[in-house]
DNA sequence: AGCACGCCGACT
DNA sequence: GTCGGCGTGCTC
């Protein structure tokens, strides 16, 4: 047999950036000899697409090898590489693939999630001149330029004349990719003469030459190691030009070297040492040391009591993996990355700490990340996307605050932090640790039925600390025997109290289906938004009226524009109006607001929690987002104005959202020395939700829960996938919602159960209608099926406007 | 998504 | 006749 010569040459297989059900596949393209081996799986590129060759970003997902017999005629080339080595490694592109399943979204969407935002792409479009064309056009148009921006020329309408042009082959289209994502880099010098040879140099220098002495001295001294510029025009006292001069004469070199913006450069941070753990503490932590030990993939839910020291078994169970060369990710909300949260991590761990969340630049963002990648960190703190860390040998996920909702990302791709960990930790054979003082209820019964283990806190690790006594107040009676403030008679004379004591106060107000909207008295009229159907709120701090879903916004109107009355007035209770009875009642009190207004610049957050914490102020006035992680010692009551306004919300899990804010609140008073004391104003102090938080008592409530949810048939006994239909007219909306449910009736199992088609609780949004059906089930093989084979099927009419989408396991019913 | 192609009505 | 409107198919 005659031997053939394979001429090895390769295709990539590539998922490019055009988000649409037809375009959800990998497309192969050439790797032209000059790339070669140097392309990889995980790498991004530009590549031409479609009819008119524009250019696209895509993610090369696998390469194979060809050989001199395949046809390769149609395929295209691959036009820009963007990365010398991959941005996603194997591990992280099989959790695409994943992810593209479970959350039915496609395949480009996960990729670009699972990176910084300065790594997707930026496209632009130019027009080219190539051939001889009329003076008048050349300098209306281009102005004798050889390119110009095809926007420009768009928005100056004369578009039209240059696609005669184009036709004519006069002038190109050029197409370009950019990526945002830029190293910043710094000046360094080094040399690599010898001793001997700088010395020479130093010789050969004239006597008044004395800064090129001291730099050539400075260059023995340093042994061929590098020194930024910056350092040693700063401590030697030299000029940039000395350097530059040595350059000349060639006996160093100057080069850009990479460096990271450090949000965090400016702190110091206070190294801390383990504590010594509690026998809870320590049999946690064992238990989570021997599952990283046998490499066991074990989910534990670690239940612990505010105060139980949850953080201390985290950062000793970290340092295990560490010791073990391994790195470990720590997931929290994105309102507990608090500065004190970071502070405890690097205090322990130092630089091998990278932080990731919203608060960071897109730059600071994508340098953290590199950290990670580069593996000059090991220990990830960070939000819900964290969990993408491109880490290689996670040794331990964490997952503090589990039964927060801020693990599910609420848009495409839906997906929740806290199932692809469990994903990872299974690629990875590490355990992963779900701490929470309240955990869900989902996972609570998943340790119930073994799934995963539970390891239980309830005592408090400090022995001082005691915990807060609650006091229900309810408002029923308040209301009956004066005006109807926000506060009643007994959290107002608390609050005098710890004036009088120079304590401080944190009161909460709960903004969950609440807003100050603008009401008239004469006629009721309320001031809707022109856009969705909900009315719009009052922002003082702006002075506009402003809608939440759409973002519209409009002047404050004066007189009521029905019937011209002058009796419109706001209506509800905002934290700025709550801030204003607050100073009628306490005139000269200090006191700080937190909310969305106050705290919309960068680093206000921090900035205000700062203030309070050093006493300037004696009261903090908030929103939930005052609610997690601030310990502060002096504050000794807290007071939470409105506890039920969330349980009037027709979501099954009301009542559990109440709890844990109530909880999580209380845990907020009083500290080692001082006992604290918590108020909670309600118009339904017998709610069990109430009573159990006002007891501390997650297991009670549990149980209790647990009976409603088995009642309603909610989770955790039945899983549930949300479909919502939407488009400019409602009977396109509806229609396609109603034929959706004739669908699924056919091969849903009795067992099953269907909620709707309905109309959302806000039917219209931006001009767009929604509607939606909720599937509750327990065992569906057939389901994903079908729901993909729907979402194939609305291809047709998603080009006349329909949106579809599905959520699975959502968060929000309403 | 966004481009080309093709089929219709309204113009120079 | 042709310019440009939009509905449809396709993208390695």
């Amino acid at each position: 047999m005659k031997a053939r010569r394979i001429k090895v040459d390769y295709l990539a297989n590539i998922i490019v950036d055009v988000p649409t059900m037809q375009t959800d596949i990998p497309y192969s393209y050439l790797v032209s000899k000059a790339l070669g081996k140097n392309i990889q799986p995980g790498m991004r590129v530009a590549v031409p697409f479609g009819n008119g060759n524009r250019k696209v970003q895509g993610f090369v997902v696998s390469i194979e090898e060809r050989s001199d017999d395949t046809i390769v005629d149609h395929l295209k080339e691959i036009d820009t590489v963007f990365d010398l080595t991959p941005v996603l490694n194997e591990e992280l592109l099989i959790l695409a693939e994943e992810m593209k399943r479970r959350t039915f979204s496609f395949k480009i969407t996960c990729l670009q999630t699972m990176l910084p935002s300065v790594m997707k792409a930026s496209y632009q479009k130019w027009i080219r001149v190539v051939d001889e064309i009329p003076e008048e056009i050349n300098a209306r148009v281009f102005h004798y330029l050889d390119e110009v921006s095809f926007d420009e020329v768009e928005k100056s309408n004369y578009l039209p004349e240059v696609m005669r042009l184009k036709q004519e082959e006069k002038v190109e289209i050029r197409y370009e990719v950019k990526s945002k994502n830029r190293v910043k880099t710094i000046q360094a010098f080094a040399t690599s003469l010898t001793f001997e040879r700088l010395e020479e140099e130093r010789m050969m220098l004239r006597k008044s030459a004395k800064k090129k002495n001291q730099l050539l001295l400075y260059l023995q001294s340093l042994d061929g190691k590098s020194c930024t510029i910056k350092e040693a025009t700063e401590k030697l006292g030299i000029s940039r030009q000395t350097i530059k001069e040595g350059e000349k004469q060639g006996w160093l070199t100057i080069t850009e070297q990479e460096i990271y913006r450090d949000p965090y450069k400016e702190r110091f941070f206070e190294r801390t040492v383990p504590l010594k753990l509690t026998p809870q503490q320590e049999l946690a932590y064992q238990k989570t040391r021997r599952a990283m030990d046998e490499e066991q993939a074990t989910t534990f839910l670690l239940e612990g009591i505010t105060g139980s020291g949850k953080t201390e078994v985290y950062l000793q169970s970290i340092a295990h993996a560490l010791e073990k060369g391994k790195s470990a990710i720590l997931l929290v909300p994105e309102i507990s990355l608090t500065p004190q949260m970071v502070q405890r991590f690097k205090g322990r761990f130092g630089d091998e700490v990278a932080v990731l969340h919203s608060g960071l630049s897109q730059g600071e963002k994508y340098d953290e990340w590199r950290k990670i990648e580069r593996k000059d960190a090991r220990v990830v703190v960070g939000a819900r996307s964290a969990i993408f860390a491109p880490i290689e040998n996670l040794g331990i996920i964490i997952i503090d605050e589990e039964h927060e909702t801020s693990y599910k990302q609420e848009e495409t791709p839906r997906y929740h932090a806290r199932d692809l960990a469990i994903w990872r930790s299974k690629y990875h054979h590490c355990p992963v640790v779900l701490g929470s003082a309240t955990p869900s209820l989902e996972s609570r019964a998943r340790a119930q039925k073994g799934v995963y283990e539970l390891l239980v806190l309830n005592e408090r690790a400090s022995a001082q600390a005691t915990l807060p006594e609650v006091e229900i107040i309810d408002m029923r009676k308040e209301y009956r025997q004066q005006t109807g403030g926000t506060f009643s008679t007994k959290l107002l004379e608390q609050i005098q109290l710890r004036l009088d004591k120079k304590e401080q106060t944190v009161l909460m107000l709960n903004r969950r289906g609440y807003s100050s909207f603008l009401m008239c008295r004469d006629c009721g009229y309320v001031l809707p938004c022109p856009n969705c159907d909900i009315s719009l709120t009052l922002h003082m701090d702006t002075k506009k009226m402003k809608c939440h879903y759409c973002g519209h916004e409009e002047h404050i109107p004066h007189t009521c524009p029905v019937c011209n009355s002058k009796k419109i007035r706001y209506y509800g209770t905002g934290t700025q109006k709550v801030e204003e009875e607050l100073k009628k009642n306490f005139p000269t009190s200090n006191i700080i607001r937190m909310d969305v207004d106050t705290t919309r610049k960068k680093g206000a957050h921090e900035r205000l929690l700062q203030k309070f914490g050093n006493q300037e102020a004696d009261i903090l006035l908030g929103t939930q987002m005052i609610a997690k992680g601030l310990d502060f010692p002096n504050v000794t009551l807290v007071g939470v104005l409105n506890a039920d306004t969330a349980l009037n919300l027709p979501d099954f899990r009301a009542s559990e959202k109440t709890f844990q804010l109530l909880t999580q609140v209380s845990g907020r008073a009083g500290r080692a020395d001082k006992k604290g004391e918590v108020i909670v104003q309600t118009f339904n102090p017998k709610h069990y939700a109430i009573q159990f938080a006002q007891d501390q008592d997650y297991e009670g409530f549990y149980k209790r829960e647990m009976q409603i949810r088995h009642q309603g048939n909610y989770p955790p006994y039945f899983f549930t996938v949300q479909i919502i239909t939407n488009h400019e007219d409602e009977t396109v909306a509806a229609k396609k919602m109603f034929q959706i449910v004739q669908q699924l009736k056919q091969i849903l199992s009795p067992q099953s159960i269907l909620l709707g088609p309905t109309p959302k609780a806000v039917l219209r949004v931006n001009n767009r209608y929604f509607y939606q059906t909720v599937i509750k089930y327990k065992h569906e093989p057939q389901l994903e099926a079908a729901l993909r084979a729907i979402l194939e099927e609305a291809q047709l009419e998603v080009r006349h406007g329909l949106r579809l989408s599905i959520d699975v396991e959502p968060m929000n019913f309403i």
